[in-house]
DNA sequence: AAAAGTATCAACCGCATTTAC
DNA sequence: CGTAAATGCGGTTGATACTTT
């Protein structure tokens, strides 16, 4: 196994799990589930903290983890989704079963950080960094049609369809937050409907899971700056719906729409 | 054959958020 | 409601494996 191939040299060190370690760790979490990771380490004599027995257990013991080398379909859905969320390793990694966040994180910095310059000023970092103080400039930002670069050269990501989505039946909840949308895409296969959703939103988005689209946020003063995209939508199931939520007032959403490509 | 350089990835760290009290 | 503890996340480190010279 994985943890063996250092063993030798950090024997008697911290680092690596051992095998009995992971067996104690394993056998005690099948047997009581999964939580108070501080007390577990004490509980079983483990010179561990509670958060490395979390994660080991997440990352190495806990069932139905897949090993071994990602698929071009994973490989392929992990470019989609950091395209559209950045690095949020843990989103990415819940739409990759088996695989982990410390899995994808990793798999992106050694194979496709290098390989694929996606839309560099849309990454998570350098959009968090800003913390909203720079506001796209639409008139810089003609690109309703953000390309979705080539990675490696080697199989192009389609463009997305010409036709653009149209929003279906939105309703006013009765919550302080607004009314809510159902941007229905029709016809799409999960394949295509978030290069869709990178297109016709020209999103960014920020630390707090919020996709600002720069052609809502040059009319913030509008109050709805924001659309929330649901986690929902990424799973294959409901591929052909975007989810969104928009911060304001029924009249706003309806400003919205007409601002929508 | 061996030294040097590079790639990989498990584990740790610090911080933010959530939960318990 | 305020504080402390627990949890979760993403960035980073460093040991080892692999490749090149």
């Amino acid at each position: 196994m994985e943890e063996n191939k250092r063993e030798k040299k950090t024997e008697g060190k911290r680092g690596l799990w051992k095998a009995e370690e992971d067996l104690i760790l394993k056998n005690y979490v099948e047997t009581h589930g999964e939580g108070n990771w501080a007390k577990v380490s004490k509980l079983l004599g483990l010179k561990r903290g509670g958060k490395s027995c979390r994660l080991r257990w997440k990352n190495y013991l806990r069932p139905n983890i897949k090993r071994g080398a990602m698929s071009k379909e994973e490989e392929d859905l992990i470019i989609r989704m950091h395209n559209l969320l950045g690095n949020r390793w843990s989103l990415i990694a819940g739409r990759l079963p088996g695989r982990t966040d410390n899995e994808v994180k990793n798999y992106w910095n050694t194979h496709l950080n290098k390989k694929t310059s996606v839309l560099g000023k849309r990454k998570g970092k350098a959009i968090a960094e800003s913390n909203h103080q720079s506001i796209p400039n639409h008139q810089n930002n003609t690109n309703t049609n953000i390309a979705i670069e080539n990675q490696g050269g080697e199989e192009p990501i389609a463009p997305p369809p010409a036709e653009l989505p149209m929003i279906s039946s939105p309703k006013t909840t009765t919550d302080d937050e607004g009314p809510v949308g159902l941007l229905k895409v029709d016809g799409l296969t999960d394949n295509t409907w978030m290069e869709r959703a990178v297109r016709c939103f020209d999103y960014d988005y920020d630390n707090n899971y919020e996709i600002e689209t720069p052609l809502m946020m040059m009319n913030k003063n509008l109050n709805y700056a924001h659309i929330v995209f649901d986690e929902e939508p990424f799973t294959p199931c409901l591929d052909s719906f975007v989810l969104f939520e928009a911060f304001g007032t029924d009249s706003d959403l309806g400003k919205t729409q007409s601002f929508l490509p």
